[in-house]
DNA sequence: GTATGTGAAGACTTTCACAGCG
DNA sequence: CGCTGTGAAAGTCTTCACATAC
């Protein structure tokens, strides 16, 4: 099979959610010094079995040696192709309150495959200050950003209250996926990927198995 | 069918992990004076079919009205005792950098029924200092707090290099759930809950699906 | 011996479509 | 008439187990 995806399959997104997943670990263990994985080895590290794992990998070429395992550098670079973050997207951000301040001084976004590009809030009192080097623009210059560097990826980091406000603006603008901290549900034209980051969400998961033991009882 | 969940039948989790979803839903249409809502327009707003909703929610008992529809305010309320949130659960937070701050000064916790009752982290010259009215503690003054408020919840906010070591900390002063900023896969026992947020797992998942447009090309 | 890649089997999830009730 | 709740059908995803290659 060819490397890169063929359109005579098409390949379940469930699929390529765990690809990062898997390109992180590879690039850990490449970091400590491992030049050989198994699909056993890494399925042990991400709680997955080791056939999952090789499934997975079979949708877009073969990339390891029956006996050996695989190259962990080389598995790296394929799926750093595959997901296409074998360079730096450029990303841009709206909201500079405490979370868009964690955000735009993260460094750890480079060296995975994205650089915010932008800054951006409505509030008069915060345009024009900085957070590190970057300095915070008006809502008014998202457009030209968005064209100077051909940005498809936003993240929003504003309230809920004026989350779908700047989605229907930045889709406006030509953003293709967006970021949403928010939380709510945004609605979204079909050409267009949003994914949501809502830590109660995920509190309001693990609650449902623990036993019941709150602060006011 | 019995309210709360029977034992005489197991419920998927991925049923239940659309369940915050729908909650913060009908949140959202009770807050905007909605009585009343169907299948149908939950399902247009969260991008899922009206088959799918019916189901998940009839693994827990019948709560609509054939011909009319939910009540919004009385869905609200089931949904919260079942996923156990209709009061408020105790968190600790691991890590007071940029994220943590933004963490620890969110104040959309509280009323979604979560609220951070202690702060922690290694750095001496972070000790004693605050975030907004909380004061952050030493590594050591975690089992204390964990103790006190019987905490079954905590965040890691810390760098990948901390992460599984704090982890392990955690786990063994008899914390159940863990949601971890770190991006890296942590090692838990079985009986521990382990929920994961890194932005870059879905920009990376994002850019499967846009044309390659990069920074440096 | 060891580990991959893969059809086939099994498990799980979603959708269909309609009886039944308000 | 409209919408729920639900068996049955369809679809999707994971695991099994083994031929194959190193």
């Amino acid at each position: 099979m060819s490397l890169l995806t063929n359109a005579l399959e098409e390949i379940p997104d469930i699929v390529i959610s765990r690809l990062p997943i898997y390109l992180r670990t590879l690039r850990l263990l490449d970091a400590q010094g491992a030049e050989v994985t198994s699909s056993q080895e890494l399925g042990q590290l991400l709680g997955l079995s080791s056939a999952q794992i090789r499934k997975d990998l079979s949708h877009f070429g073969e990339f390891g040696k029956q006996g050996t395992g695989y190259n962990v550098a080389y598995l790296c670079n394929q799926l750093e192709k595959i997901l296409k973050v074998d360079c730096v997207w450029p990303v841009i951000l709206i909201g500079a309150g405490y979370l868009g301040h964690a955000l735009a001084s993260y460094n750890g976004f480079e060296h995975r495959g994205f650089r915010i590009v932008g800054v951006f809030d409505s509030d008069e009192n915060k345009i024009g200050t900085t957070i590190g080097a970057t300095v915070i623009q008006s809502i008014d210059a998202i457009a030209a950003t968005i064209q100077r560097y051909r940005c498809q990826i936003a993240i929003i980091a504003v309230p809920a209250t004026a989350a779908q406000q700047v989605a229907d603006l930045l889709i406006a603008t030509g953003i293709k996926s967006i970021l949403c901290y928010a939380p709510i549900t945004l609605t979204v034209p079909a050409h267009v990927r949003v994914e949501y980051i809502d830590p109660v969400i995920y509190f309001q998961h693990m609650t449902f198995y623990l036993t019941k033991g709150c602060i006011d009882e």
